[in-house]
DNA sequence: CTGAAAGCGCTTACAG
DNA sequence: CTGAAAGCGCTTACAG
């Protein structure tokens, strides 16, 4: 079962490749319509498909962009994503999906086979382990976009929420409901996490406007399978917290299962605020107090940055910082 | 900023294209130590980076498969896809997720573009709509795999739930708790969706099984957003059911919010059991007993049997049907 | 209005 | 042990 190519349609329609050639890419100008017609039906009688591989070699273009995501188990990731296919795939680009799982290692290799498969462009949460090869990519001109994390000394566009600001938002409406006695849950504080490090920021900072003094015990910067463990240290402190900052969804994940196991109620013994908008929050007993991110808009933001590098071969950016608003949404966690 | 090529590298080694393409794929065989070490520092001398796309122009095999799926919004396809992604990439293949969005003609829009760009094969989570192409593609022995719907006269390998045991296994479930009226709802029963139409049937004969006679009332089918609507008229019945399967992830969740809406108690008020095994299923309260569908290994057998007929140019595949066992996950919901 | 020719960046028999 | 040549399936100036 050979392929039929273009040089099969040209001698079956009895004109060169060149002009089915041209056909194919609607250059119409100057096509007689016999000659036109006889290409239509030599297509279709053959059930020819064109070979996009070709094409992209002599084009030097794939109309393929990759996204390399730094841990896909985020709810926001997998919203960003879904908003880059479907911005992507309305314009005929397709999207190769890639996740580096938190490691560097993954990431360049994703990095690297993504580049020699010749995608046009790149998204990517970057794990911040791969400076030189980040600079090396920038330096020669080729289209990236970050997403969620700045990487410092790179001239990247990149896409991120104001966390800082979501974390005021919510240590803001503890206040206003009365709540003085804040924690905060983060995931371990590394440097180079972005979100992790401005959250934790923001939430000081709201701390301090308000003449609240910080307590160190309040604060738990841990692994996932132990927010347990600190969970069980602060509300056992003589004055415990009575209300909780969930960093991100997969910390208001652990919290939720800790409260569940020690029959903790909602807002009664402790009131909680999630960041991310996770899909059950509106169905929770009660249900879930949130901080937003407009992961679709950002998503979508991103793809349309990248792909207006492609089309204009810009300068691959300037290292613009697009801030997108956290949402409070209001439901009964507190 | 030109790409540096083959050439460049051959030059620089002062070697031919040849030597250094045989370097590149490793066929050492006969290669002199000095060369090698010549071709290896051009390499790095000039950052050189193959170029896949001719490569898999020449060889006629790009390492990429696509991935079309109907819905993304179901639990079931996004785990199905993580664990087609996780095995293709460590036999460095990439994949390519396309979201067809229950439309058919989108599917045949992504099937024909992913075609064209030459991936290796695929996997569909078939629409059912195209029949015509499903059945050209296994004609010239294309590599395809289907998902989760079994399409008719079509010899493909289909991967799916045994979802008719999912539903007896729920109801059995039930009535030895002591149900006996038992509701269903189901997303629109539509003939070519083969999960819902299983589960409607073995929901139907589980009940006969135990000389439960079938209630027409019972059985809701319905759009999602009108599950709140079928729920009223089955809980005002004068015999309303006390207990309901929800066919899968979405539905339970308009389920759940109905029960919110309404403060109706589980499992005192209304017991449930859903398919899909939801991420919130063991922190909501109370915790949800739900069939689990092994998302994961079933899409690891589907990659892994496209994989096996691409790497072995064997016939597109019998037909085989391979089902896979559900999982009763008992919680507290009845 | 259409075709011949060169070329995209590789790989692969084959010759020596 | 290495190189010249052909070819993968397209596109694109350019000539006529």
């Amino acid at each position: 079962m050979k392929k039929v190519t273009i040089t099969d349609v040209a001698k079956k329609a009895g004109v060169s490749k060149s002009t089915v050639s041209q056909y194919l890419n609607e250059r119409y100008d100057y096509m007689g319509e016999k000659t036109k017609e006889r290409i239509k039906s030599a297509i279709e009688d053959l059930n020819y498909s064109p070979n996009y591989l070709a094409r992209s070699l002599k084009q030097k273009q794939t109309n393929t962009i990759g996204v390399i995501v730094a841990n896909i188990l985020h709810v926001f990731s997998t919203h960003v994503i879904r908003s880059i296919q479907d911005f992507c795939n309305e314009r005929h680009f397709h999207v190769i999906v890639c996740n580096a799982d938190d490691d560097p290692d993954k990431e360049k290799q994703f990095i690297e086979m993504l580049y020699a498969k010749q995608v046009d462009g790149m998204i990517i949460f970057p794990t911040g382990g791969n400076i030189a090869l980040y600079k090396k990519l920038t330096n020669e001109n080729y289209p990236i976009v970050f997403m969620d994390r700045i990487v410092p000394d790179i001239e990247i566009d990149t896409v991120l929420l104001d966390n800082k600001k979501a974390s005021l938002i919510a240590v803001n409406n503890f206040i206003q409901n009365g709540y003085r006695k804040i924690g905060v849950i983060s995931p371990p504080l590394i440097q180079s996490l972005t979100p992790r490090i401005e959250r934790i920021n923001g939430y000081k900072q709201a701390l301090q406007l308000h003449d609240i003094p910080l307590k160190a015990e309040y604060i738990a910067d841990t692994s996932f399978d132990k927010v347990s463990v600190h969970l069980t240290r602060m509300l056992n402190l003589k004055d415990p917290p009575g209300a909780i900052l969930a960093l991100n969804d997969l910390v208001l994940f652990e919290i939720l299962a800790f409260v569940k196991t020690n029959k903790i109620r909602i807002p009664q013994d402790l009131a909680i605020i999630g960041i991310d908008d996770v899909i059950f929050a509106s169905i929770y007993h009660p249900s879930l107090t949130t901080i937003a991110q407009p992961a679709f808009s950002m998503g979508k933001k991103a793809a349309n940055l990248l792909l207006t590098k492609i089309n204009n071969k810009m300068e691959t950016g300037d290292g613009g910082i697009y801030r997108f608003e956290p949402a409070l949404i209001i439901r009964e966690s507190l």
